[in-house]
DNA sequence: CAAATTGTTCAAATTTTCTTGAACTCCGCG
DNA sequence: CGCGGAGTTCAAGAAAATTTGAACAATTTG
């Protein structure tokens, strides 16, 4: 129902500027994406629903965060990716609302399986090209080469069969 | 037309020219170490003394890769800090000579030591001011906030108790 | 159907990070 | 002592990554 106070276009006079708790939390989540690789908008925003007890839409983080529509988007798609929000159903809004999803285990496995795991999958092929060049190199360090692409193929058998467990260690 | 081979202005010095297995690896480690956040010069480095059977001086690496010496001095002082190069004695030699540690469980162990345990450790004071801001916060979010807070320290626990537990299964 | 709303895309602008190079410190040597 | 080689530091330039903003696509609404 189309509410008294007001219905979809009242552009909220909500605080465009952030609670010191909100800016604190924000701040924890910008040094932990970035020290994952991530963008530093990527943190804000999950920071942000992180501090919130409702979910929230896409405006709502242009608004509260200061930051562009592209960046909010983006962000978004990266967090969805990882399974980091969950998308929420708000009755009479069209705009998609979004909760952070706070499993520590669901966010570090949706992580690795994001971010981590291709890249484990195509270092696969890398190997077997440096087994290929083994052939056409100078026979003086066949022998070395060797041992030396035989120590990476066995660091990257351990990595691929750790970082699954590393989620179980998780709940 | 061709260009004629030019001596006299010639930008580009003594071209020392990779093996095609050298620039392979290197190529390896330089996306590796960029996974992990560190700057690409420094996985060439390691990509360098891990293809070479003898260990290198700092000018070696300067000629080979093609990076200034600046760069060449900060890689390795990564690369000490981490533990990932040995300094290397060589009789009738002033300059320092490193080679590659290659024993996976030091490398992530050195990582682990040196970039991510010290941010673990701020972290706990950030988890107290966070705590003490909880006292000055608007009541009505008082709850949600503080389960959210606590839900951080258990993140932050449990990533305590886990990191070092990663290198025990690595060897 | 036209207008309005929501969200996406991507080239250009901006910000951040890395690399360079020159000045400087050490040290051993003659 | 002074010279020269080896390595470090750091300000400034170069490169890379992120953010912006405007055009676009997709829906919904009137």
């Amino acid at each position: 129902m189309p509410t008294a106070q007001s219905s979809s276009k009242e552009p909220l006079p909500a605080p465009p500027q952030l609670s010191t708790m909100e800016t604190a939390v924000i701040d924890v989540f910008v040094s932990a994406v970035k020290l994952i690789g991530l963008p530093k908008s990527v943190g804000e925003i999950y920071g942000l629903l992180f501090s919130s007890p409702l979910p929230l839409a896409l405006d709502s983080l242009v608004r509260r965060l200061s930051i562009s529509k592209g960046s909010a988007s983006q962000g978004l798609k990266v967090l969805r990716s990882v399974g980091a929000v969950r998308l929420v159903y708000v009755a009479g809004d069209r705009r998609d609302h979004y909760a952070a999803e706070t499993e520590l285990k669901k966010l570090v496995a949706g992580f690795i399986r994001e971010e981590l795991q291709p890249r484990l999958d195509s270092g696969t092929e890398r190997l077997s090209h440096l087994n290929s060049l083994l052939d056409s190199s100078h026979p003086a360090d066949a022998a070395f080469l060797s041992s030396r692409i035989s120590k990476l193929g066995q660091w990257h058998a351990r990595s691929k069969a750790v970082l699954p467990l590393l989620t179980g260690l998780l709940d």
